[in-house]
DNA sequence: CCATATAGTCACTAATCTTGACTATCAAAA
DNA sequence: TTTTGATAGTCAAGATTAGTGACTATATGG
């Protein structure tokens, strides 16, 4: 069997990952662009995905992404742009600067989280709850 | 609970995914890199993934990988001057040029499967058998 | 021979990632 | 209190990656 051939009957890890991140994202930001944030790339997903309501600083953003400081400076300056989340100096400590999303942010946040559910119940519903359950949990624990 | 804490417990699929991509990624291109292939990126997986022995088309690459045509291109320019694939005329379709690895490009390809392959016994080892096989499985039907 | 589709490349533009250095502030030891 | 080392965020620059439209050569089916 030629390489390519087995690649497509048995992709890696890889692959798989790679093909399901891309998946996801497209239909997540598609979906969420007709639901009145077009302006929004998957990119700024590395801010919007882990932001608290009450505000989160661009470290702990940078430590949960993954992205570098440098990364998550130029997304929230984008985002303030775009009417997403707005900059407030932390109260607890005067280096650090709080991102918090505005109204417009907060509704984005819901609804990605609304589609991001409704994506799982599906592929849920597909594979059955069980399988799904335990798809998860191997998912997991492979990041830990 | 804090929603940047519910994402740390029950990650979404998006965030699973793209963890799991670049430790992958990381991980392979480190270890293989010290296997004598430390100019190579994980960019070029796009190419050498995807590579059969005998020679892809660039079409056949670009469907396969994703990317566009014109990305091919270039990637395949750069692992020409790497030493790791040729160009050849395709016999079958004058348009056309297979993409040809080298000696270099098939001890890479090859090491490349084995390290992935590795790196997915581990994990198999941690969670078990029977859980790796139905988590595959599950992967693999996302795709699709 | 002709019309239409396909393979690959060129040229260009936009987006994204990475690094190193720098200022302000913190936290804790001397 | 002062010093020392770490941390938060930003600036600036460069390297890497992604996306588009147009173009040439060849193929395929009438």
């Amino acid at each position: 069997m030629r390489r390519s051939e087995r690649k497509k009957i048995d992709p890696d890890l890889g692959i798989l990952a790679s093909r399901t991140l891309f998946a996801f994202q497209r239909e997540l930001f598609s979906t969420i662009a007709n639901q009145g944030h077009s302006r929004i790339r998957p990119r700024h997903g590395a801010i919007l995905a882990y932001l608290d309501p009450e505000g989160s600083r661009a470290t702990d953003l940078s430590a949960q992404s993954g992205q570098h400081k440098q990364v998550i400076g130029t997304l929230v300056d984008e985002l303030v742009e775009l009417g997403y989340v707005e900059r407030r100096p932390d109260p607890k400590d005067r280096r650090a600067k709080l991102i918090v999303p505005t109204e417009l942010g907060l509704d984005q946040m819901v609804k990605a989280d609304a589609l991001a559910e409704q994506i799982e119940r599906r592929h849920a519903a597909k594979v059955g709850a069980a399988e799904w359950a335990t798809f998860k949990r191997v998912f997991q624990s492979l990041t830990t």
